[in-house]
DNA sequence: CATGAATGAGCCTTCATTCAT
DNA sequence: CATGAATGAAGGCTCATTCAT
């Protein structure tokens, strides 16, 4: 067996069972009992429990970044919502087809620790900003409201993550289409009917 | 000292602690310490350590549930839009005001291990429950547009939590009157202009 | 039992422990079982394994320097080296008298890594720096032939120092009177007979 | 490469790597490193770590007695004092040359564990016993003083002992000739003058 | 002979919890 | 009620040794 086989075994190992116990609830005995391997063997592999860990995360996180495309202007054959739209989707499929590692980014890795903390910001910052530069153009377009892109960025990342860690840790099933096109009419033309948002304009603010 | 306040003064502690290094890494050592008592004395407040974290939980928990207030009709000097404005004003202001737990609820709480996932999902259900009746509350007086309330609960929900998410971990400071308008005016009228909105409802379904 | 005793306890046993098994072979849980404690125990008043082997040797060194006193000139009560023979006996009888500890200093904490070569070594410089003082002082005054006195503190301090070594692992008895006899004539006067001197100052030099 | 020189060549790796880390401090895979050979290659040549290291305090005990020869009367070329000298000058400069090595025995060998101490024990015993026959000769034809033969060989191995010890830990440059000169000139005529030796003598004992 | 991936016994250390005072 | 010394189960990691290729 070759060396990223069998890396990627105990990735495989260690994955199920950070996604079913937790990170601190995982032992390395449990991560070696799935794999089928000795313990020595495990930290051949990884410096220490808390690497592959790293490495798990890294993974999806790059995952998800090589599923992202920054939305351009221009192209008549795909609207920027459609772009915007298609980002959800992919992200949205990459979740629900390795449930297993979005628990972990979603649920095991939240409040680790200090250091593992920047590291999920960090990644949270990547996407925010990919999201802002979004809301720019559209806003330089004329077609977005103008709005603070920060605030509004971390609403349309929060949307995202709830969906999946809701559907994740309750192991719900719901369409992926119904999914993304609730989530785009919700974003696109939010909660209200038309008539309700020039009653509500007139009276909330 | 008498008995409540030699358990808030535990509960004090216990939450710093729990803010600064999370469920794990906050050590009963660390808490005693801060609460100035000796080891023993914790252990006649609370049966565990898991114990008083859950407590620190469902209380923040509880006192969310106590400032939400169900959206009723037929108050003309409340409308809805307005309730439920005010439902997340309060709550953003009752997780700024108390940024140490609401911490430990986003982040510390979070993938701790079945058990309490499990709490939190119940506390989120709830959550979801109340924003899904209003939803259809909304619906069926015809100002909420149809679609999928509990997908739609999800996306509000998870706005929120991502906003003080974010707010909380950074220690951003953001002008709360600007957070509930820049949300509620997202959920409202959804991120785009109007006229953008018929162009892409013509294109994208 | 108060905090002194149960550390002399522990002391006691980690004494009895390294000097039958040596450091590397010694294990914390023979410790603790020779001190009759638990193990969490031995970390309540040590941080390491490292430490408490390290606070033994320092207690033993300092006990060495407690009974080294410079040798000084003018005291016609106690010519110069009446006061080195009994430096000589005082830690002969140091070492005799706790024939452990001697053991862990000469043999267990010899070569157990860089770091505690170097406290070794610093504890050597310190006894050796006495002995060249004394040296000076002594051919200054004219009765100690001129020469390399770093070299031949070396030497002294070997001949002690392998003394107590061989004494110590091979639990020989010596009478420490004739030892000491013995030490302080071959120092004085040399291994030769006056005749024999004379010759060998001829011939070999 | 034949079966010799390969050994040869994990054996002079073993000697450096023992020397930088000590014998606990060094593993195995750093022998395999600087030898540049496989793990396994290893065990083909010494059935443990521990073999090795024996094998390379053995062959420079071996090599000390290859340059020691005991001193025999009625040479009139070669004089007992002379050759006592010549022994030392030798060792001094085995040790020096191959500090590494000399580093090994003195330091690193010391207190390992009980079986390897005895092992210690019996090379010294064989040098003492080398020693004491010199003695007992010089005592019997009348150039040596009486006295205890034991206790006296023990001193004149430790000085060697200290001078090597410190000199090799210490990476100190000592002209050799210097250094078995003082050790001669200390053990032929002891430490002190003439004049104070008759002094001395007369009170001291 | 050589290789180096795999093995697993061993050991130090942590820390939540208990209980005698 | 309060104390804090004592407990000991638990788990991460190392590294000498083996063996299939």
């Amino acid at each position: 067996m070759d060396r990223e086989t069998r890396r990627a075994q105990i990735l495989e190992a260690a994955t199920a069972v950070f996604a079913e116990k937790g990170y601190h609830g995982a032992r390395v005995d449990d991560i070696v009992a799935r794999a089928q391997i000795a313990k020595g063997t495990f930290y051949l592999y990884f410096p220490d429990k808390r690497a592959i860990f790293g490495v798990l995360v890294d993974g999806f996180v790059e995952r998800i970044h090589g599923v992202l495309e920054p939305v351009v202007l221009g192209d008549p054959s795909r609207p920027p919502v459609l772009q915007a739209q298609e980002n959800v989707r992919r992200v949205v499929s990459l979740c629900l087809d390795d449930a297993p590692t979005a628990k972990i980014l979603l649920s095991d890795a939240v409040g680790l620790d200090g250091a593992f903390d920047r590291r999920l910001l960090a990644f949270y910052d990547d996407l925010t900003a990919l999201v802002e530069d979004g809301l720019r153009l559209g806003v330089d377009a004329g077609f977005v409201r103008p709005g603070d892109t920060r605030v509004r960025a971390f609403c349309l990342l929060g949307m995202v993550k709830e969906l999946m860690y809701q559907l994740v840790l309750r192991r719900l099933e719901v369409p992926r289409e119904d999914l993304v096109a609730t989530v785009m009419s919700l974003v696109l033309d939010g909660l209200f009917t038309e008539e309700a948002q020039h009653l509500v304009s007139q009276r909330a603010r």
